[in-house]
DNA sequence: TTGTAAGCGTTATCAT
DNA sequence: ATGATAACGCTTACAA
């Protein structure tokens, strides 16, 4: 690999003059320039990003922490990021965080100690106050999914209670009055607050919340058909599903067909997320829209403009879950 | 944030003796170790790894080039590479190089220049040659999916066209004679294949293979259902169908759907991939499973044992798609 | 065992 | 407009 020394070199000029046409910092003459490309080209000359980090303490990379990167809301959320920025040449740097603290504050090191010029956190056990504590550090940070008051100001989110309410709503306006709710890991903030929706909306109704109504999940397809075999199991009777996600729903959907409870016809089932198989899914799934790539986009908005002083517009923080109504919701038939 | 020279000031030892504590490259006296170590705690040192880098030469970071932060199998794939990376405290950076050479090339190049320790490649367009150039390089490369004998001990892959050739035998061997392919993306190497495989197949049962059976799709969900509706409006008849994906074949399922031709009942489909929701579809996905995360983790451990010379075993980098049989495939009726 | 000092490949501040 | 030269934060011979 050659370096910036070799190229000065060949084209008989001095470093700072390579440094200066690599990053149109000054004023070079023609000459020079041409000369200086010609090394390059002639070298193959690759400028060292990390030599450049260092010495100027920026990266062009923006820092990404999610939990897993699997599974279709990450991935929705790190194309919306990573392509905004890839349009201003910035990259991302991707890091999974597992949903363990351990791992999370590691991943965060992790991205800080390589010059990350921002960070992009989906954190699931990061507590609020190491959040804020972070802000204050030399690197900004965006947060996601989470609204902190403190640092409202960097933080995209979308109101999960509110989408766990409307979802549930939903169900129950179609008649439904025996649900049972599949929910995310209780540790993580979103599936609990899917899970206050859940129950402002059947109190609201005038329903008893029962706890044993509630099974928990983690989120992931099989969990959803587990729930199922957990329900059925336990003599508790329902008519009415309401997922923390649609992985779960897909999952739940699939296991109650076992049963011979048919989605939709015997059992109304809603989702979350509306993550792109939502819609091929048979019954086409009900679930609440949340606009995580849209969301991503935001978020790498806000690092054009805090960081690099790109004006980009549009930049709205906070959303609004969505129902998307399809089939696996129908009205309760009557007995 | 603190340098490694404020704490060797506070410590009140050299440079090189902190150096030598936070690598134990060589013999400490447990003195100064403590003294270090306390030092470190007080500042709250964190070690810069770009300086790191720069200095050493090596990044404990592995890069990867996905097409598509998104999807199923990505996913997949990144998952497998991350978590058995993680184990050994090895990072990965991640970049998209969006199925066009440029992006993939550029993600290449900003990968290496990021200093990393090795990359592994799942690229679409770059060439058979460039990567062969590029295994030359400095930096190591583990090829996914894709089979160059000039540089097979780097390669992980699976035989695609054996895949589409099982996929499609399977359909035939249901009675299904009028069949339908629909194929991913052919600029792809994968796509490519696979359609190989159907041809042969098709072939071997005594039936000419025709062009316009064949329908190019993105290997996204709309494409399934795009492709149904050409087949349909092109008077093309069919029973069987089988895709160059998952994503696609839940597209097809759903919009035959709204034609009334019910999946498994009246048209056979065929996946491949068998990503994780393939057995939560209706009917569930008869499919090719092509083990893709088993396949990341084994990249990973070429990387640990060729850079990091970490004794790995059972590394294994030929795979054999396997026909995952589920409910999507049934005998053809005879009328 | 410990310290000194020369890199690593750039950027950036001064001069000129 | 261009060139020295000192950072940037760490590793690693080479000495001591």
């Amino acid at each position: 690999m050659p370096t910036i020394y070799e190229v000065s070199e060949l084209a008989g000029v001095s470093l700072a003059t390579v440094s200066r046409v690599m990053n149109g910092s000054a004023k070079v003459s023609e000459k020079s320039k041409k000369k200086v490309r010609d090394a390059m080209e002639e070298l193959g000359y690759r400028p060292n990003s990390v030599a450049i980090s260092l010495a100027s303490k920026r990266s062009n990379c923006i820092g990404i922490l999610v939990a897993e990167l699997d599974g279709a809301f990450f991935g929705s959320m790190m194309t919306g990021i990573e392509k905004t920025l890839r349009q201003y040449q910035k990259h991302v740097v991707i890091t999974a965080g597992h949903s363990n603290d351990a791992d999370e504050r590691e991943g965060v090191e992790f991205l800080k100690s390589r010059n990350c010029d921002a960070l992009v956190i989906h954190a699931e056990q990061l507590s609020d106050e190491y959040l804020i504590e972070l802000s204050k550090g030399d690197t900004p940070i965006v947060v996601m999914n989470r609204q902190i008051d403190a640092i409202a100001e960097k933080c995209v989110s979308l109101d999960n209670v509110k989408g766990g309410y409307i979802a549930t709503r939903h169900v129950l306006e179609k008649g439904h009055r025996q649900l049972v709710n599949i929910a995310g890991p209780k540790f993580k903030n979103d599936a609990m607050e899917r899970i206050v929706g859940f129950q402002q909306a059947v109190n609201e109704a005038g329903i008893d919340f029962d706890e044993n109504r509630v099974f928990e999940g983690d989120y992931l397809q099989e969990s959803g058909a587990a729930a199922i075999d957990h329900f059925v199991m336990s003599g508790i009777e329902f008519t009415g599903v309401v997922c923390g996600n649609d992985q779960m729903a897909i999952g739940a959907m699939a296991r109650l067909r076992e049963y011979k409870r048919l989605p939709s016809k015997d059992v109304a089932v809603i989702g979350f997320d509306d993550v792109s198989f939502a819609a091929c899914t048979y019954p086409t799934l009900t679930t609440i829209n949340y606009p995580i790539k849209l969301m991503g986009q935001q978020a790498a908005k806000l690092v054009l403009k805090d960081v690099y002083k790109i004006g980009v517009k549009d930049i709205r923080q906070i959303y609004e879950p969505t129902l998307m109504e399809r089939n696996s919701v129908k009205r309760l038939r009557s007995k």
